[in-house]
DNA sequence: ACCTGAACACCGTTCAAGT
DNA sequence: ACCTGAACACCGTTCAAGT
């Protein structure tokens, strides 16, 4: 890539972050573009589509979602509070920003998605945490990663888009835990 | 009202539901207004909002919720069966047009909406229905109707927008249910 | 009192002309 | 090879002019 191209490359990738966070991802990429100070046609040259533009979005921060994976794989305390945890730290992840949790949750499993690999990412790091538990029988086994990750994903979406509070998002996480846990 | 705006009100409506049901809710209002044979103006003037012309839209079938509420409460049926009859209804009727599960789910509990008074039509006969089982004591009784509406909702908008099938859909409503149960 | 439709604003997308 | 920005398309919204 030749140098101005990645500087623009990077410059818009900064901005989008800038923009994003400021009014969600479903923010005009013409702002971004003008912020940018790049034309329209150099952000779709870089980002054909506005997915393309959040996955690079993305890459520096959906990782981040290991190290709550590994606290709630080596916790000791009680299911329900590493689950409610851990859930947590997923919902907040996912919504970063406005907008990022129906991003996230209705490319989940969709593999055309460009933002499919994240969300793998997102996926297997839950798969991790539900597999410890599993081995331990004391959740159900009838129900995969990708499910769970919808049903979270479900409920940080409506609280994404009613804007509810965290009080709010931690009792509905309470039920879906409730319906994980064998009895 | 004149004659002639109750004729076109009647027009916008009854060719908005046609609109809503190719397209979704999220269709242009442009379309509605040419295939209605008013001017933009005209429509504006008597939907000044996406959501009022919903509203109004809704208003000829929402009320069919309390058939199935009205099953629920009268059936025999184990709970968990009740619940997922009553909850895949519930899901049914707000997955009607694409996009419904988003407005309705956003708008539940939000009094300043346009549709609010739909809302709480469903909502209402969820409690209805969670009203008999609370009674029973089979269900929590700490999570309230809006709560649920909540939940189920989120449930709907993720298979709304990922395309979800049926089978998807009733699978993790019952992991809802049983988080509801008590144990 | 109500309707029309031209006009404007906004934003996504393309592409001919440049470097 | 990449960038620019004018140009187009689309759609929501307003309002002066009409009936």
């Amino acid at each position: 890539m030749r140098a101005d191209a990645q500087k623009n490359h990077d410059k818009i990738v900064a901005t989008a972050i800038e923009v994003f966070t400021e009014k969600g991802m479903d923010a005009p990429l013409d702002e971004i573009a003008t912020r940018a100070d790049v034309g329209p046609g150099t952000l779709y040259r870089h980002f054909p589509t506005r997915e393309d533009l959040i996955d690079a979005v993305i890459k520096s921060w959906v990782l981040q979602i290991e190290t709550a994976a590994d606290d709630a794989v080596a916790s000791d305390a009680p299911v329900r509070e590493v689950l409610l945890r851990w859930f947590s730290a997923y919902v907040a992840r996912i919504s970063r920003n406005k907008g990022g949790p129906a991003k996230f949750t209705s490319a989940m499993g969709n593999s055309h998605s460009p933002i499919f690999s994240k969300c793998e990412v997102l996926r297997l790091a839950n798969e991790r945490v539900l597999d410890r538990f599993r081995h331990d029988g004391v959740i159900r086994a009838d129900v995969d990663s990708l499910e769970v990750c919808r049903i979270i994903g479900g409920v940080a979406v409506v609280a994404d888009q009613a804007g509810l509070d965290e009080a709010a998002t931690v009792s509905m996480l309470g039920v879906v835990i409730d319906g994980l846990l064998r009895t």
